[in-house]
DNA sequence: CGGCATCCCTGGGAGC
DNA sequence: TGCTCCCAGGGATGCC
């Protein structure tokens, strides 16, 4: 499922190709995505060229020179799929648009959904901040100000757990569900305890455990559990180094006791009961 | 405002 | 082999 490391592999193959390429063509095969897609999109982007991709959370933001962004979510099962300008498409593709890059070779970078629980518009720049999927998002979980202070206020009066807290986008943008338990896992921190129960040291470890897997992560393409296939076709290596997710009934990496699962606001949640206190 | 349930969607696996 | 059922989960929305 697509979480931050994953989106960020995605921008970064992106940032390869795009900047400074020129829209040749942008074909629509579906709008009925999460929400539909705005009808004007290709007429807008057309003709217009690419800058420096960036990334808010798991929202992907490629901005253009006549100053709109087209946003991309990848929802659950979204996939982007950069590939040279003879691409066939095939089932789910939703969206094609096929650039001519600096080097003046043409890619098409096709937009690929099963699920279509994803989504993808477009805006002018100046409204990047008051969107209505960006307006409430928290600090990015790699941004340098995620700090104890930020995360202290966020945790006060919050007495729900410590694992939907940190999926909470209006709080830390980019954790998802697998990432989560890997996360609360490697900080030793019970996924049930609240919020507003943790400690200085606690906070300060979830910090440090975040920033340390969601780079590794990234670092190896990102987690194939399904679907998660790099643009360029590859998988996603980090499944290998999942430590806690998915290995219900196996002994816990640290203190050999049993991972368990259960369900914390409807999404299965991986942990040790012993070491995670 | 916090917290919780509900809904959207399709593919894949389990069970019969 | 083929059917049905359930699960995976990001996140808006609406209700209390």
């Amino acid at each position: 499922m697509p979480e931050l490391p994953e989106v960020e592999t995605v921008r970064k193959a992106l940032l390869k190709i795009i900047n400074k390429a020129v829209i040749k063509e942008v074909k629509i095969f579906r709008n009925d995505l999460r929400w539909n897609i705005k009808d004007n999109l290709r007429v807008i982007l057309e003709k217009d060229i690419f800058q420096k991709p960036y990334r808010k959370g798991k929202y992907l933001l490629l901005p253009t020179f006549k100053n709109k962004i087209l946003l991309i979510h990848l929802g659950m099962s979204g996939q982007i799929k950069i590939r040279d300008n003879k691409y066939v498409e095939t089932k789910h593709d939703h969206i094609t648009i096929t650039v001519e890059a600096e080097n003046s070779t043409e890619y098409s970078i096709t937009y690929n959904d099963p699920r279509r629980f994803g989504y993808v518009d477009i805006f002018d720049k100046r409204e990047v901040g008051h969107h209505f999927l960006l307006n409430r998002l928290g600090l990015d979980a790699l941004d340098r100000n995620l700090t104890f202070g930020y995360l202290k206020g966020c945790f006060e009066n919050r007495k729900k757990s410590i694992k939907n807290t940190i999926i909470d986008q209006s709080i830390i943008a980019g954790i998802g569900n697998i990432y989560a338990s890997e996360i609360l896992f490697s900080a030793k921190i019970h996924p049930y305890r609240s919020a507003n129960s943790l400690n200085f040291d606690e906070i300060s470890s979830i910090i440090k455990a975040s920033k340390f897997i969601l780079k590794k992560a990234i670092r190896v393409g990102g987690t194939t559990i399904q679907n998660h296939v790099q643009p360029d076709g590859k998988l996603g290596y980090f499944r290998q180094k999942l430590k806690v997710y998915g290995r219900k009934g196996l002994k816990c990496l640290n203190c050999k006791n049993i991972i368990i699962t259960s369900f914390i606001g409807k999404r299965s949640t991986f942990f040790c009961e012993y070491c995670q206190v």
